[in-house]
DNA sequence: CGTCGTATATTCGCGAACGAATATACGACG
DNA sequence: CGTCGTATATTCGTTCGCGAATATACGACG
């Protein structure tokens, strides 16, 4: 009963995607994976890469094809994938495509706590944030597009692209709103919250709702917590 | 020059955050943000909260106000906010609203490796996630409506809920998309992964492109990298 | 043809994250 | 009025992520 701790971290299962193709040394695999942009959407760090080479020899998914050397560089293990590599791989693939999995954003955090600053300053900031949300947009748009027109590299290289462009436009669209929720009174709560902030007293009609939201009605199914949890 | 490691860890923030209503002892505090829903936005681990409290004393952003005894329960350190930890927590919620910063996800990282599963499979699988999807949403907003509707709990409350809804309503109609052009071939270069999968061959015409990509054109402003980077 | 900047390739050690264990008190229930 | 389940409150030990150091080779340049 040892610890069959199935693979799950981004980068171990693009080590496992990369050896697909051939047999490589962990360097390799890594400026592959640049090479090809791919440390746009995942984290690669030199650091975590041997790491996670050593638990993936470890628990069997990958075999040490042996130490290669040329000229004099470092010896290199070259590393090959076995088949219940490959059974792994396809198996977490296929789970993190079609399962939704709760992911944490500082960005959603940051807006939890927004309360401990006024409602002005919020607004000016999420116009900031909005204002270099744009100019993410426009360049990354633009680069992508040039990628597509002018190098002629099929979109289907490209998707996780697309999909952060779009997560990133929803952002924009919905920081807009509460940008405008917020200036112009419409959000409700808003008059209570700056009076809190300027005499510092909790308004009375607040002390109540906590235990309203403790139901936990938001959580949605939640079944199993640790079962359903990511990581 | 004491590694004066400025508080990151959205976990941390929402101490400090608690922490500016009254003086309260860790696990009082984390029992706060859960009766919130806080622990929607923020991944609350009480394995971590004491390292983090512990770190933020180190740090001065926080003192002990001495150690209470209710009853005979074991020994609980109440803590109070620091000037220091104020002006701390503006800083970083001021830079957490105002910059938008890269965060890395599970699905589009599993999206940038789906070429080792076939087209087919992964439309078969996306299908899936457009279903779940759709389930979360209905019963997060009936959720939300509930609590607006009925307890009568200000939208202001919700934001967090709002935003994290806005955001898995654009998946949604992103992974709509990306299913009818997986299915109906409209993706420029499905034709060849199918065939590469059926095959077994890479197709010719995609030997050259990666080194396109390599330009990092895709890569945005990326000013700093050590210094923009989150976390 | 020294040497200096950059690419190659890996190791090391610290610190943060976190699951699980521990220990106590309290209310409910038969 | 035992004891059993649950809430209170914290500690411990392991794992994991990752910055930084290390070490070698190679091409460019004066």
């Amino acid at each position: 009963m040892t610890r069959r701790r199935t693979v799950t971290s981004p980068l171990a299962l693009s080590v496992l995607a990369t050896l697909t193709e051939r047999p490589m040394h962990p360097y390799e695999i890594a400026r592959l994976l640049r090479h090809r942009g791919k440390d746009q959407s995942i984290k690669i760090r030199y650091g975590s890469l041997y790491t996670v080479v050593q638990s993936l020899e470890d628990q069997g998914f990958m075999a040490a094809e042996g130490t290669a050397r040329d000229g004099r560089r470092p010896e290199r293990t070259v590393y090959r994938i076995t088949e219940e590599g490959r059974a792994e791989l396809d198996d977490r693939l296929r789970a993190l495509l079609s399962e939704p999995a709760k992911e944490y954003q500082q960005f959603e955090a940051a807006l939890s706590l927004m309360g401990v600053l006024g409602p002005d300053e919020v607004a000016g900031l999420l116009t900031e944030r909005l204002r270099l949300l744009s100019m993410e947009l426009a360049s990354a748009r633009a680069a992508m597009h040039e990628l597509v027109a002018e190098q002629r590299l099929p979109r289907l290289f490209l998707v996780e692209n697309e999909y952060a462009l779009a997560l990133k436009q929803a952002e924009a669209d919905w920081v807009r709103g509460l940008v405008k929720e917020l200036t112009d009174g419409t959000l409700e709560g808003v008059g209570q919250w700056r009076a809190w902030r300027e005499t510092g007293e909790f308004p009375a009609e607040w002390m109540e709702f906590d235990w309203a939201k403790a139901d936990r009605a938001i959580a949605g199914p939640a079944a199993g917590e640790s079962e359903a949890d990511q990581r």
